[in-house]
RNA sequence: GGGCGAUUAGCUCAGUUGGUUCAGAGCACCUGCCUUACAAGCAGGGGGUCGUAGGUUCGAUCCCUACAUCGCCCA
């Protein structure tokens, strides 16, 4: 055999086995007999660039999914992109104006052929840093969320909503945007704690020469109030009933109203009213037949309809009515106050509340069966405790704005025409034929038509993903959907809970009349050490391109699995990776070890290696069923603990130091087959998690043809394994390691060979050859009573002795001694006081009652034994 | 303000109907080793009154109540 370097070298093993996997079409599926197992990929933004919440979620959904197709199933990982309306609208934007390029002076048409330009430019980078991790998606399959028959089911589904009642057009207060010059969900809009200003202004009582006071935080809006409101308890104000207040600087005749919304504790216990730029005072104004007055354009400047600074913008305006109230005497003082500020997602504009006609989905009805999938665990989410998070949300779900004041996305189907009527089709022919029956005008021409200009929010792509990713909507019937759907299991981030994953589910039974996945496993965030989510503006992100160069592939998916339990957040360090690529460098040296073993197969095969085997596969057994328990949890951090402790520990430092035979010395032939397909067996538990490693030492452990590989292999099953023989090997493990611990305390060179004196029945298992293979002993010798000048250890009721050469250190070893006595007497008296409780005995259990009788004999037994040894230290002394 | 969840070793977390010597794992730390697979390693070791105060129980990290602190969601 070749010589083989002592590190690791993960990059051409990497690249050299992802071409093979793509090469022999190892991703690709299609329907068969075999069941499937089904994951669609959370789409990425086709702006972004892999981060390391994308490395922790395609890792994850890379390991189920070979995990899956090693047990066999006919395993369909479903790769895409979503359009990300108004993130790619404004890097368009962005692009065009470095160019001198203003979106108002092209058309549509041109800014769209702009769009796809940079989607296609751009679009697919992400997908190929997923290669980079080993994503085994069937990237036959690559989606994105614009493409024709992505686009096409979108606006089927819009028209069949609309036309069961579930769309409709509405004046509500949004979310406005005022620089992307949109509306945007109340999910994209961010609320951090911002210093600001507190201004108490006077507003005059009409007919008296008395005040009433406001507190704002926006004084620019008093220019939109049609109301002043306090609470009907609040006694300070009982006597402005039916009275009217001038609103300043506008001179407005307004009433003063009584509402029980108004805190009386916070400011002045007296609330201005703006219907038209607040939420509250909007519901306020609905109540009491306000007039609603729009003082902000859409890009946030004045307007007219505010009478004063008209055209300025929203920031500029507040400073000018701070000065025209303070000239005029209505500013009475201003203080500092911190209150949230709500930001939009994408741009950090601060968000305007705005009335706006928009599109909205009723969701009352249409969310039901999804709320009940959840409750009833059609749909399980991992880890459960968001159950109750989804609960409270679907139970007050509010209506969906969908649509966007944007060009890139699906064009709303609407067609207008007379005076602001419409129809909703998907053609343009098949809107005028409509239009013509429903204005009675059968001349009617296309030119009188005219399409809404918005675009439907991106979401409204996204939550047909798990059907259109199949063709489900156009063509509900075709193998593939019938096939994939539904699929096994969604793996996302929780932050987007309700605005997807529940979304989805609604759309899952409203179009395919069921679940679209069966479970949902929500990773955590990825934060920097100091808790901070990691971000670009925060520059805390490691480039994950960069890490896989540094640890490998393998190692920074082990890396980020390691320390991420399901649902919670993950501190990413470098010592994470660094954690995974040392096990990946482990597991090479161990196939050094193995491989360039020079082997004789005449020599006969030690009673120690076949001990040692039957124990590692024994063990193998025991830690399969431990990981399926895992997998079946989705405690995906253990199953990774419980595989990386079975190879380091159990294998390479157990079963190899028993199996490695001395120095220069060739092992026996059975033992090396037995040992390689050991090591076979556990690459193929590794292999989810470290595909690449694990497919370069499996090409290399035998003689393999063209076209075969480990991630197509069969994943070993959990076979019934002997409890008692892994018990009787871990009391070998604790002699081990207190024969070492006296060789350690005096310093005895492992070459010097020791005697281990037991007493009947301490010893005499099948594993008394791997105690003196471990311990370098040239005997163990059975004995009655005590051994003079010898260290001494007590396992469970058993009492060891190794006799030394320079005998031993009285003191130090009643010393000792005295320690595990009092130790066992503490422990003895505590198990009396319980078995001599009466109420103990009568209400336990028979079964602890009779452990607790078993500990006190063995305790009991354990402090003779103790007793004895020192009485006899002590004569000798 | 309303709801949900958390608090266990220096860090990140396990602890499955309250009962094995139950107080654990990984990492970090300390000590000794360059012992020919691996110093990206090996052999040992220290470290927690399980957030606080009560309660239920023969028995509480686990169940109940209050409080404190933190996080998330909603208003």
């Amino acid at each position: 055999m070749t010589s083989l370097p002592s590190k690791y070298e993960p990059a051409a093993a990497e690249n050299k086995w992802y071409s093979y996997w793509m090469e022999k079409g190892f991703f690709r599926s299609v329907p068969d007999g075999r069941q499937p197992y089904t994951i669609i990929i959370p789409p990425p933004n086709v702006t972004g660039v892999l981060h390391m919440g994308h490395m922790l979620n395609n890792t994850t959904q890379d390991v189920l999914v070979r995990r899956a197709r090693m047990h066999g199933f006919n395993a369909c990982w479903v790769p895409g992109t979503d359009h990300a309306s108004i993130a790619t609208e404004a890097k368009v934007v962005a692009k065009l104006r470095s160019e001198g390029i203003d979106k108002k002076s092209i058309t549509r048409e041109e800014f769209i052929d702009h769009a796809w330009e940079w989607t296609l430019k751009h679009g697919g980078i992400i997908l190929e840093q997923l290669k980079r991790l080993g994503a085994s998606c069937d990237w036959d399959r690559t989606l994105f969320t614009m493409d024709d028959d992505r686009y096409k089911s979108v606006i089927r589904v819009f028209i069949d909503l609309y036309r069961k009642g579930l769309i409709y057009r509405g004046v509500r207060m949004v979310n406005w945007d005022p620089q992307a010059l949109t509306a945007v969900s109340d999910e994209e809009v961010i609320y951090t704690e911002e210093q600001s200003k507190l201004y108490f202004v006077r507003y005059k009582i009409v007919g008296e020469d008395n005040y009433i006071m406001v507190a704002t935080t926006r004084p620019e809006t008093i220019l939109g109030d049609t109301a002043v409101c306090a609470n009907p308890t609040d006694e300070r104000y009982s006597g402005m009933r039916g009275k009217h207040v001038i609103v300043p600087m506008t001179g407005r005749e307004v009433p003063f109203i009584f509402d029980e919304y108004v805190d009386k504790e916070f400011g002045t216990g007296c609330l201005k009213i703006t219907p038209a730029h607040d939420i509250n005072d909007y519901e306020i104004g609905v109540k009491y037949n306000l007039e609603s007055i729009d003082i902000f354009n859409d890009d946030g400047t004045i307007s007219e309809k505010a009478g004063l600074f008209a055209g300025t913008d929203r920031f500029e305006a507040r400073k000018l009515a701070e000065e025209e109230l303070s000239r005029t005497g209505a500013l009475v003082r201003v203080e500092d106050y911190i209150n949230k500020i709500g930001r939009s997602e994408r741009t950090h504009a601060i968000i305007e509340p705005k009335l706006s006609l928009q599109w909205f989905l009723s969701m009352k009805e249409i969310s039901k069966p999804a709320l009940d999938a959840v409750m009833n665990d059609t749909v399980s989410l991992y880890p459960d405790k968001y159950r109750n998070v989804y609960r409270h949300w679907m139970e007050n779900v509010r209506d969906w704005c969908i649509s966007r004041q944007l060009w890139w996305g699906q064009r709303i189907p609407a067609y207008y025409y007379n005076n602001n009527e419409f129809v909703v089709a998907e053609t343009e022919e098949e809107a005028l034929s409509m239009a013509r029956k429903a204005s009675g005008k059968p001349d009617l021409r296309m030119e009188d038509l005219r399409q809404d200009e918005d675009v439907l929010d991106t979401w409204f792509s996204s939550w047909l993903w798990p059907i259109t990713c199949f063709n489900g909507i156009n063509d509900p019937d075709n193998e593939d959907i019938k096939y994939y759907y539904p699929s096994n299991v969604l793996v996302t981030a929780p932050e987007i809970l309700f605005f997807w994953v529940a979304r989805m589910i609604i759309a899952g039974y409203e179009y395919r009349g069921r679940e679209p996945f069966r479970d949902v496993y929500l990773t955590g965030l990825v934060r920097d050490k100091q808790k901070r989510k990691m971000s670009k503006s925060l520059g805390n992100s490691p480039d994950p391109i960069t890490l896989m160069e540094k640890y490998g592939a393998d190692g920074v998916r082990v890396g980020m699995l390691l320390c991420s339990p399901a649902g919670n957040d993950l501190l990413y360090d470098d010592s994470l990776p660094e954690q995974g690529r040392n096990f990946a460098n482990k597991i090479w040296n161990a196939f050094r070890l193995v491989i360039t073993m020079p082997t004789d197969d005449t020599i006969e095969q030690p009673e120690a290696s076949r001990a040692a085997v039957i124990w590692m596969r024994g063990t193998i057994d025991r830690v399969l069923a431990e990981i399926d328990d895992s997998f079946v949890r989705y405690r995906i951090s253990d199953a990774l603990m419980q595989a990386y402790k079975l190879f380091w520990d159990d294998f390479s430092g157990w079963y190899l130091e028993i199996i490695k035979p001395a120095y220069k010395e060739p092992m026996d032939g059975k033992t090396h087959r037995e040992t390689l397909e050991i090591f076979e067996t556990l690459m193929k538990i590794i292999h989810p998690f470290m595909p690449f490693i694990t497919e370069e030492i499996w090409q290399r452990l035998g003689e393999r043809k063209d076209g075969e590989s480990i991630m197509i292999a069969q994943m070993p099953l959990p076979a019934p394994y002997e409890a008692g023989m892994l018990t009787r090997f871990e009391t070998v493990r604790e002699i081990v390691t207190a024969v070492r611990a006296i060789r350690k305390e005096r310093n005895i060179p492992v070459r010097e060979p020791l005697v281990l004196c037991a007493t009947e029945g301490a010893t005499g298992t099948e594993f008394d050859r791997v105690i003196i293979r471990m311990c370098n002993l040239s005997e163990i010798r059975v004995v009655e009573g005590k051994i003079e000048g010898a260290a001494s250890f007590r396992i469970h009721t058993h009492e060891f002795f190794v006799p030394l050469t320079d005998g031993i250190d009285h003191e130090e070893e009643i010393k000792k001694l005295e320690e595990e006595l009092a130790y066992t007497e503490g422990f003895l008296a505590s198990v009396i006081q319980k078995l001599s409780n009466e109420k103990f005995v009568a209400n336990a259990p028979e079964k602890v009652i009779t452990l607790e009788k078993k500990k006190e004999a063995d305790a009991r037994s354990k402090i003779t034994t103790l007793r004895e040894s020192l009485a006899h230290l002590r004569g000798r002394g």
